[in-house]
DNA sequence: CAATTGACAAGGT
DNA sequence: AACCTTGCCAATT
């Protein structure tokens, strides 16, 4: 069967090696969405319970996380950035040291 | 069935 | 630098 839109999201996230990070409108282009960055969050908010895709790893262009600071998803991936050697400062990462660059 | 919303981005003012 | 508008598309209300 052919992948879905979902599917070629899920795989490029996949695709983002560990300790890099990738922005939404970067992953929807790689995934041949083009300008559908928003499809991206869905995407992931529909992801089940026991995948295997690093969702923590896809961030907002501006390199904050896309969630409300204090927030227990935030607060999250934040930890699992960081376990990863994702470098967070004050809810923001450095792009131009840990942005993923194919 | 129409309007709103949302893990966004890019361009313009 | 801050704020507003447009595009994009599916799920929810």
């Amino acid at each position: 069967m052919e992948p879905t839109k979902d599917q070629k999201i899920w795989q490029v996230v996949l695709s983002i090696p560990e300790g890099k990070v990738a922005s939404y409108g970067q992953v929807a282009g790689m995934a041949g969405l083009g300008r559908q960055a928003r499809y991206i969050g869905r995407a992931l908010g529909k992801l089940p319970e026991g995948h295997s895709v690093p969702w923590y790893r896809v961030i907002r262009s501006n390199g904050q996380i896309a969630f409300p600071e204090g927030s227990p998803t935030f607060v999250l991936q934040k930890e699992l950035l960081e376990r990863d050697g994702v470098e967070v400062k004050n809810g923001k990462i450095n792009l131009r040291e840990y942005q993923w660059q194919p």
